[in-house]
DNA sequence: ATACTAAGTAAGTAGATACTTACTTGCAGG
DNA sequence: CCTGCAAGTAAGTATCTACTTACTTAGTAT
């Protein structure tokens, strides 16, 4: 009979080390934490840490690639993108999950953006196998999309990273930088207004003349334009 | 005479240990920077820092507020959105600015990141200060081109961020998470493409009547079959 | 009960860290 | 020249850090 037990059996204590440790190396970094701090908050001495992580960056590593097998963007990412429903209700809702999930839970991206400014050696490829998923997938569906003729002929891999900038650049905003002491968005609002801006700049204008895009906005009064800057690559 | 000096004037002194500071807490952050590894950049004792700075904290601060005094980039950025040319011409320029310094110095985005991650007073001030003016500024250039009937309807601020957003998260993404060693984007290339998206999302369509804005793409539908010229310039 | 094993700990160690104290040295003005 | 003072240092100290070692305890199979 196990009523209340006084000690957890190795992976349970292991997986109790690992969320703890994950909590304060999200808030304070590796270097920022110590040993004694985990142990402690674990109810439990640092020997029995190092019983179970050989090291503190052992530990840490740990934690991180938890953290990167827990969260799988990339299938659900891709899902969403391939799902039905017009672009704008496709990309609000990546956008959306995206902010919601980062305002539930900041574990994740603090623990990757403290990992890439202290140069741990995980860095990268904690970078690749995260966040560089959403590019590859979405990049994809953009180049889909242009190839089936509705966006335009943009270089698809910034034309993701442009889209998932403003969406996560303002959730850093908020979240990181307190903007939201200041301002108060809404989830919806802000999805709806970034995928707005981004997808009518991506959609093919619909009766442009072939080979001459025809600018929306002549009457721009600062000096006449003669010329639309393409956006072709060749650097 | 003073030819070659041994010894620097206070003054002079405090300035060297505070550039050295900043290029170290810009690396490693406050707590991974000791007072020791500062004063060996420095040339000089620790017991000498401690002489210009009562403590290491207080020593960070100023790093910081000299940072911030340093850089005020409200007033160029001022300047540059109220000079002539297209909107293209002028956005483009300031996204070719603010990625090509964050190139050449990453300290002080560094410095900003680190100081949010590790929730020092001071990051509120910090970002009040350095960032929030891009966004007062750029969302007042927005209105202003929307009251004159070349921008769209869009919340000025989170245009503004998304602006902002696709460019800075850019420049991390490439510097910060290591993006440079897998794909170089030339600035004028990235610049040209990322203000082409978003300018051609926040633009007033051509012929729209005024009040009925009529989208670009009805069909919404995500098959979307629209046909289109082989419009944009193939290299 | 006994004995075995896995979970857990008390009490360290060597080195680092922020900061101090008591002293020395270079240089300008009389 | 020498003297006063600011610039600079050598050698600490108390505390903290990651990590160890030698030991104790709880559960369980026999």
């Amino acid at each position: 009979m196990a009523t209340a037990q006084l000690r957890f059996t190795a992976a349970g204590r292991r997986e109790q080390i690992l969320s703890v440790a994950a909590r304060l190396f999200a808030r304070q970094g590796f270097q920022g934490t110590t040993t004694k701090q985990i142990a402690e908050h674990a109810g439990v001495t640092e020997a029995l840490i190092f019983r179970h992580f050989p090291t503190k960056e052992s530990l840490y590593w740990a934690v991180i690639q938890g953290k990167i097998k827990g969260a799988s963007p990339r299938d659900r990412m891709r899902q969403r993108l391939n799902s039905a429903g017009t672009d704008a209700e496709i990309l609000a809702g990546l956008a959306a999950e995206i902010l919601e999930r980062r305002s539930t839970d900041q574990t994740l991206s603090r623990l990757l953006l403290y990992s890439a400014l202290e140069n741990h050696r995980l860095s990268q490829r904690f970078f690749r196998n995260h966040i560089a998923g959403y590019y590859d997938v979405l990049a994809e569906y953009i180049r889909r999309r242009a190839r089936e003729g509705a966006f335009r002929d943009v270089d698809p891999l910034l034309a993701a990273r442009g889209f998932l900038g403003m969406v996560i650049y303002h959730s850093w905003v908020q979240e990181l930088f307190g903007g939201k002491r200041f301002q108060k968005f809404s989830v919806e609002q802000v999805s709806r207004t970034l995928v707005d801006i981004w997808l009518e700049g991506m959609l093919q204008p619909p009766k442009a003349a072939p080979g001459v895009r025809s600018r929306k906005s002549d009457n721009g009064n600062q000096r006449a334009t003669q010329e639309q800057g393409g956006v072709t690559q060749n650097s």
